[in-house]
DNA sequence: ATGTCC
């Protein structure tokens, strides 16, 4: 068991476990946290699944957890891993069930003050526009072979559809297209369930939220990002539903042999992984690209769907309703990018679970119109508290893999949450504060309940204190849809 | 997160 005495201060916003700390790691744990958020964190098993995820084949540096930690499969959500090859390994709990879950925003320039009359019916448009719940199906059933598109073309499958701008895929984290996805990996399981359910939200904290910027840190950015002080927003958050999960759960099952056939310990099963460069890894690496590309295609769907709403509920009363799309961020995927390590750059394999990218200032995987802000990283926070808008840092780029982190964080579990917060309570305190809401479900709605979540204010400060992004803006929700 | 157990 892991306690505050293992912890090393490195700063107010920074710790470190020393390699040497337990067996068996191979690298050092740094933990971007405050006394406080660690404290909570150390009653749940997500630092000794960071102390575990350390001890992997081919880490290429320190394994990283973000303030927003929290016990994962596996894994800790909030983690970072990046390993190497020759002896790097990938790993499906270093990435998640809900391969490339993330956040889109969008914006427009319409003030509040015009749009509160209409918010009610803006809400019920929404939710008509975006199914949501467990094992909804959408208004689309995908043959085989837009299938394999929609796993190979990403945000791109749906452009060819019109349902989406050449600045959309533009403003999408790597276009909205991972290169080199492998339909062919994909089990007939998974595509049968992914066949439904593109274009839909989802359940859980998946969520569409209406927001109004409500302070501006950074004007310049804010500016570039089209942010507007006092005007609505839109966040989607939501990812790969059935098929990504299908294809976590393969994966979790076939990598067993994987770890047996290479001789690889590792200190919990659920840490299951295979070589980069093995069969079963380059396997998974193109099943879970396909699973990338299909949520960036969902993201890309639902946003025009929303704009479709939008357009249902605002047209005739209200001016200038377009959503233009701030940037689209995934924070459960793994990659190949370079980095800069021990003073030599080299490619490795990242894995982010519930950490988002944060590429810095001058990246050219940025689009010219953020190449002086750094990437856009997107924070929700729990349901009815207000999210941020962070920018990505050159320290960023040394101190944490270019990551930061994703959203509030759980500090007590989904089954907790349920036994001791009642929906319907909740629903009457979030209309209290004047926020429209549309829930499938009294129980998902409790799950979710801003009491089992941290403070996402506390996170930002952190991870900006640290330097990992800075502030750009802050958004107040003032409707939210849910499954 | 998830057709929350094929």
């Amino acid at each position: 068991m892991v306690t505050i005495h293992d912890l090393t201060p490195v700063s107010e916003f920074e710790w470190e476990i020393p390699a040497d700390a337990r067996k068996g790691m191979r690298v050092g744990v740094r933990l971007f946290a405050t006394r406080r958020l660690l404290e909570a964190v150390l009653k749940d098993n997500a630092v000794q699944q960071a102390v575990n995820a350390a001890s992997l084949p081919g880490l290429a540096g320190p394994v990283v957890v973000m303030p927003d930690m929290h016990q994962g499969y596996g894994f800790p959500i909030g983690g970072v891993a990046a390993t190497a090859l020759p002896d790097g390994v990938i790993s499906p709990g270093g990435i998640g069930y809900d391969i490339n879950c993330g956040v889109r925003l969008m914006a427009s320039a319409v003030p509040l003050e015009a749009a509160q009359p209409y918010l009610e019916r803006l809400v019920t448009a929404l939710d008509q526009h975006c199914p949501s719940g467990v094992g909804t199906a959408g208004s689309l059933r995908l043959s085989d072979a837009d299938l394999e598109k929609v796993c190979r073309l990403g945000a791109g499958w749906a452009q060819q559809r019109g349902w989406a701008t050449e600045m959309d895929l533009r403003r999408c984290e790597d276009g909205g297209c991972l290169p080199e996805a492998d339909p062919a990996s994909v089990s007939p399981r998974a595509r049968e369930r992914g066949r439904t359910q593109l274009g839909t939200l989802g359940a859980g904290n998946h969520f569409i939220e209406v927001g109004v910027v409500e302070d501006v840190y950074d004007l310049e950015a804010a500016q570039a990002m089209g942010l507007e002080p006092g005007c609505l927003t839109l966040m989607i958050h939501c990812g790969s539903r059935g098929f990504g999960h299908q294809i976590c759960t393969d994966a979790v099952q076939s990598l067993q042999g994987a770890v047996r056939r290479y001789g690889i310990s590792i200190p919990d099963r659920e840490l299951v992984c295979a070589p980069l460069d093995s069969p079963e890894g380059r396997a998974y690496l193109g099943a879970m690209r396909s699973a990338a590309n299909y949520a960036f295609a969902n993201r890309q769907i639902l946003a025009h769907q929303a704009r479709l709403a939008f357009e249902a509920a605002l047209a005739g009363v209200v001016r200038n309703f377009h959503l233009h799309l701030v940037y689209d961020i995934t924070h459960n995927i793994a990659k190949l990018e370079t980095h800069t390590l021990n003073g030599r750059a080299q490619r490795v394999c990242v894995h982010r679970k519930g950490a988002t990218r944060a590429f810095g200032p001058g990246s050219p995987d940025l689009p010219p119109e953020y190449a002086h802000t750094g990437q856009p990283v997107l924070v929700p926070g729990s349901m009815g508290t207000g999210s941020w808008v962070l920018a990505g840092t050159a320290e960023s780029m040394e101190r944490s893999y270019a990551s930061s982190c994703h959203g509030a964080g759980r500090v007590f579990s989904r089954s907790q949450a349920k036994r001791e917060i009642r929906g319907e309570a909740l629903l009457r305190a979030l209309e209290k504060q004047g926020i429209q809401v549309r829930a499938g479900s009294m129980g998902g709605l409790a799950e979710e309940a801003p009491q089992a979540y941290k403070d996402v204010d506390e996170v930002v400060r952190t991870v900006c204190g640290a330097g990992i992004t800075r502030k750009v803006a802050r958004l107040r929700p003032v409707a939210v849809v849910k499954g």
